[in-house]
DNA sequence: CCGGCTAATGAGTAATTGCCCATAGCATAG
DNA sequence: CTATGCTATGGGCAATTACTCATTAGCCGG
């Protein structure tokens, strides 16, 4: 364990030696003791580890535009577009970023908060992007149960890979993603401890939502939450996407019956009372970003141009 | 002027693709549609323009053993220790950065503070990181006059950089550095401007602060504040450095007469009041930083581990 | 003490990047 | 219209970096 840190601790440096101070990897060698590949190694662990943030600091103007433009139309109180890197098939990388600065900047604050936080591998990727930080004043809650079907805790549930980071009280949801019955659900729900997670929610002062396609490869469907059967029933019933397992259609409305009556998920909480952020990109996401705007579930998005230019189009 | 800022979002966008989305500049010059060397040169200058900022997010355990052993010995408020990079001459890399951070922490708060800023090379490359922001709650206030001997703006009197970077309202000093005699520099301070001025910087919340060698080549010589012959008298005085143009000795106690009659600057803002940092490393600054720690004219510092080392060995 | 395993190391090499330089494009003054 | 000087461009090459692979050191269980 101390070798690992102690390792962590030469990476820091090395990389701090290579892209703060501008040594190339041989200095970095000489300057550490140790071999040129070794070198080469620390620097890209550091960049591994995510030691290394970087952000460019230009307000491109196409993505300030395209920005300008979606808050007008979709009546939103924040939006930030990223760059599209053309071709690269990662749904992501940039907005992740982004959203880790924005969580950050809320985090920073001396006065406390209420963050509720989706689920999703955007929102992982975005979580990972996250400094360690410590802000016990503040308080985090999960929106969704973090049971996976199979009894373990779910991979993209992230509150506990939040809680790692950031030293702040987390309230996860100790229940399935989707309850066996709308029974079961109600019963769950009614357990005093979740009660109050739930109330909790409710008042969060900001919201961090994924939004999750309900295509071929669903991520509801890969992680095992859904069979394709009832994603299919989903389908023919409208569905477009889901936010925290809410099956929504292409007008942002909730799907009547179906899993929607059995998803353990607390409500959306209200963009009346939370800033509510959807975190999402790319032509999958695509509907379901224009349905969680024209639903009114979400009042500020982080996307990227392309994905922003679409929305605009549409 | 258009073409110049259409030249540097092209250089964001590039760095973008570069240090975020870890393209080759092969794929950006694909991307972008110009040639490789041309992608290269949009990269290379966003981070000359200081688009790029790259920060290593690692407690690196010695620096932060470092720092706590510094804050213990010089009883400071904030203490902060980046890593030294061995055999490097410059005087500013890292600990430029680490201001800059701290400066711009203070600057995003959003109730009003009052700044006061130093002067000297160090400040200058610390202001020079600092991103594009826009604070009209922040006031910042020069310590030091802003006329060089030569009757033109004094080159190394940073707030009119910062003024240009940071969009809040700036308060320079149209005075020399060092006036001609006790009585002109009187008759100036009396002037109600400079007397307002003057009454601000005192109420300072946050100051930083270089440290000026009184050596060979001293800054306030190099620039022609100081004559060879003054210089000689200081040294004989028993003068080691100075800050925003007050001589100290080895004890941080100021120097009595001499120059230190006619300089211009404002009172160095006192330590039970304000945050006072002082910004500095290498082993020319040394003797200086350690006066400034021992006369308790800072209760905060930002330098590097060598120096830091020093410090506690001395 | 010995095999078998894993992690770390260094050599070698391919890929990528940084830089110099000759040249082309272009504006401006004569 | 032409000469002049400036800037941007792409070719070419050297330096630097990333990656693969074989080898070795260290470590454990037998």
């Amino acid at each position: 364990m101390a070798t690992n840190t102690i390792r962590l601790d030469d990476a820091a440096r090395a990389g701090w030696l290579y892209y703060v101070a501008g040594n190339t990897q041989d200095d970095i060698a000489r300057k550490l003791g140790v071999s040129r590949q070794s070198a080469q190694r620390l620097v890209s662990l550091a960049v591994k580890e995510g030691l290394v943030k970087v952000r460019i600091d230009h307000p491109i103007a196409n993505c300030l535009d395209l920005a300008h433009r979606l808050k007008a139309r979709f009546d939103l109180r924040i939006a930030e577009v990223v760059p599209s890197d053309p071709g690269s098939a990662s749904t992501t990388v940039g907005v992740a970023e982004a959203a880790a600065a924005e969580l950050e900047r809320r985090l920073l604050l001396p006065d406390p908060i209420t963050i509720a936080i989706g689920t999703g591998r955007t929102l992982k990727a975005a979580i990972e992007k996250l400094p360690s930080m410590d802000c016990p004043q503040h308080k985090v809650v999960s929106l969704t149960g973090n049971i996976a079907p199979d009894g373990s805790a779910a991979f993209y549930n992230v509150i506990f890979t939040m809680a790692d980071k950031v030293k702040c009280r987390s309230f996860p949801m100790p229940l399935p993603v989707i309850a066996s019955s709308t029974g079961e659900r109600d019963l769950l729900h009614k357990q005093p401890m979740i009660a109050a997670t739930l109330k909790l929610s409710a008042d969060a002062d900001v919201t961090f939502l994924g939004i999750g396609d309900l295509g071929h490869q669903a991520p509801l469907v890969v992680d095992g939450f859904l069979t394709d059967a009832e994603l299919a029933e989903l389908n023919r019933a409208g569905a477009v996407a889901e936010i925290v397992g809410w099956a929504i259609d292409a007008d942002g409305r909730p799907i009547a019956g179906l899993t929607n009556d059995r998803v353990a998920s607390a409500p959306i909480p209200s963009r009346e009372t939370s800033l509510v952020f959807g975190i999402a990109k790319g032509p999958l996401k695509l509907p379901g970003i224009f349905a969680a705007l024209k639903g009114r579930l979400i009042n500020s998005l982080i996307t990227d141009e392309d994905t922003a230019t679409a929305l605009l189009a549409g």
